[in-house]
DNA sequence: AGCATTTGATTCACGAGTAAAACACTTGTT
DNA sequence: AACAAGTGTTTTACTCGTGAATCAAATGCT
């Protein structure tokens, strides 16, 4: 979250009592009030990225922090049950550097949590007979089971998450986002420069 | 990023050639992909929130990585720029306490930046004459011309990375958003149980 | 006043992720 | 065949953020 987006709890309060953290004002969202407060201070700026952008970032980190929880009950980071479901969904083996690019994450951290997966007993090593260089892993039993039993759980709580919001705009939600990750896919590489 | 909702570079193709990592395939953005890899092995489940919680954190994977760039420039990371930020939008100086609330970190990561930012002369420190156990924190002159100067490059860069989508699509998403982040805001503790 | 409680900020110990280096093995070239 | 270049994975050194413990000061209670 960047500081153009950056949220504020109490943002546009500013009389220095902090309140309790959550409300949001009486103009809506959080990010709503950030925008105020810079339009306050900087009139000339066009502050309609943020609104998206500042949005989205917002929406993650909550999202995030509320996934955690039927997660944690089963004792598995949101990383983890990132990499077994790679496995899972996919429905074969995976070297660790697919999987690396499954997860988006780098070849250092997926080695760790395999590492970590291979103790519990969630995933299994194999080596590949032609080319001893790369690893294939599967999911065990139990971790099969694992993820099975936990991913019901996920989506019902996603599910709960997403019930304040009705069903027609969740369609519309999804289309919009559909688009705007398709763009973003397609064209990032090009922005980066 | 969890499983559930995790994203798949060419997971569709699932035929052992990673691929080079950027193109959606045939169905749209890459969480659809994954979508369907899911289905697939496991019919029986609703994927319904995955289309939009998974889109929510690809997206601001992406965007995060992208808004780095303009960022980086400046030499600033991004959780540094959002403290600066907070204190440039709200125009008065500010606590630590305050400042982890208004960029949703814990007060020891603003502890650590805040050192950072004071020593190279963006901020500036200011004891409390009343309560000696708290700090005021505002911008230097070099601090505040540093924000004003990058905030308009960071706001054309996201302008330009939403310019695939029209403007009134772009609209729209952002009265979306900007309903779910209120739902979230405002329910997320009763959820977190 | 004297002491327990609460609040604000900082320090500490640690976990997780990354980039870059190292390593192990394969592939292409002469 | 020998060796250079390339590829897949792991290791290393480091950064950053967090929760818990700690320190410092104000507030409330008797």
């Amino acid at each position: 979250m960047t500081a153009t987006d950056g949220g504020a709890h109490d943002g546009g309060a500013g009389d220095g009592r902090a309140g309790d953290g959550g409300a949001a004002g009486p103009g809506g969202d959080t990010v709503a009030a950030v925008v105020r407060q810079w339009r306050a201070v900087r009139p000339d700026l066009d502050t309609g990225p943020m609104e998206i952008i500042g949005r989205i970032n917002r929406c993650a980190a909550l999202l995030q922090q509320a996934e955690d929880a039927p997660l944690r009950r089963a004792g598995l980071s949101r990383a983890e049950f990132d990499l077994l479901g790679a496995l899972r969904r996919t429905g074969h083996e995976l070297t660790p550097g697919e999987l690396a690019r499954e997860t988006f994450s780098s070849g250092a951290a997926v080695t760790k949590r395999l590492k970590q997966l291979t103790e519990r007993g969630l995933v299994e090593r194999r080596g590949d007979t032609r080319d001893r260089r790369v690893a294939h892993l599967r999911l065990t039993d139990t971790g099969r089971d694992l993820v099975d039993g936990i991913l019901p759980e996920q989506l019902a709580y996603e599910s709960a998450v997403l019930s304040g919001v009705d069903g027609v705009r969740q369609g519309e939600l999804a289309a919009l986002l559909g688009g705007l990750l398709g763009q973003l896919e397609g064209r990032l590489d090009a922005l980066r420069a």
